[in-house]
DNA sequence: GTCTATAGGTGGATAGAC
DNA sequence: GTCTATCCACCTATAGAC
């Protein structure tokens, strides 16, 4: 009888059971009593990175009312990141997006999505209180921002300049406030 | 005696030596005798790329007078790649920067530099001419666009969906015409 | 649930024949 | 220059003892 599963070609984007078992304190064995395949530990993975993210939204949303407010403070979230000399999992999966196993690419977007539902919910909030400016759907807007920061990120990594990033950020939320 | 150099962690980034001499028709081994380290191998492979993006852009420079047009086709670049399926080799080399060799960073480096620093000129002709306007140097602006780029291609690839990259393209560019 | 041990595969890299 | 053969490290995954 043939293995149920078939390995996933080595080491997909830089995790591996060994790195985490070993930062868990137990053996590559046992985490596969948790997450059988590649595929499963790296959703898991994925959704606890998405949940934490969708936490530091709600923060914002609860302590800041000024949608301008909180459009920085988003873009803070990822200059922190990058402050830190890393990038967002999301960012780096999406590299690899097209040999990811089916469970990891589904995360992937579901984390986009998030992103751009908070985002849209926030620009046509600032449109509605005039405090926000931009043409066409919200939708449209958040996409833009989405991918614009997560870019700006990527680039200003490779540089290790946080203030490529910022600079960038600041140019994007300049451009949407109404004067 | 020990080896001479130490073996990288495995697979950078998706190509190996196994695939390219597969597709050279010759065996690894040989591939090898032309690069003998996974760092050369890679630096090389970014700079033919690069070359042909240069190629790309000298040909733009040659054909279109317009810095709008200019801009238009250089995100057309950009659109015909991802029509393809495909990604920037950069762009997916930029999100695991951190663990690449030395060589193969300074090329993906190489390759911002040269964008930012064509997307520069053609800004700072644009806005001689009266035809594009934007805030600040023209250098944190091309910034803004070369990650802004990268960035919704990233994303764009993960929903299979060039429209995606399309509108976050032509908004940016819309915002830089001037009215 | 956690462990040891191992299978089976792929990675980069080298030795040596031709 | 190209080949076969091989080495060693690391990968995912499984078997089976405790």
């Amino acid at each position: 009888m043939g293995p149920a599963r078939i390995s996933l070609p080595t080491s997909i984007n830089g995790f591996s059971y060994a790195d985490i078992s070993k930062e868990l304190g137990i053996t590559k064995a046992s985490l596969h009593y948790h997450f059988p395949a590649k595929a499963e530990l790296g959703r898991s993975l994925i959704e606890r990175y998405c949940n934490a993210f969708r936490g530091a939204l709600l923060e914002i949303e609860s302590t800041d009312r000024d949608p301008r407010k909180k459009l920085r403070r988003y873009a803070g979230l990822y200059a922190e990141v990058l402050r830190r000399d890393r990038m967002c999992l999301c960012g780096m999966l999406a590299a690899d997006y097209s040999v990811l196993p089916r469970p990891m690419q589904d995360a992937v977007r579901a984390f986009f999505d998030a992103n751009e539902t908070w985002l849209s919910s926030v620009l046509e909030e600032g449109r509605k209180r005039k405090v926000l400016r931009f043409r066409g759907p919200p939708r449209e807007e958040a996409r833009l921002l989405l991918g614009a920061l997560e870019g700006a990120m990527l680039v200003a990594r490779s540089y290790g300049d946080v203030s490529r990033f910022s600079s960038s950020a600041d140019r994007l939320l300049q451009d949407l406030s109404a004067s």
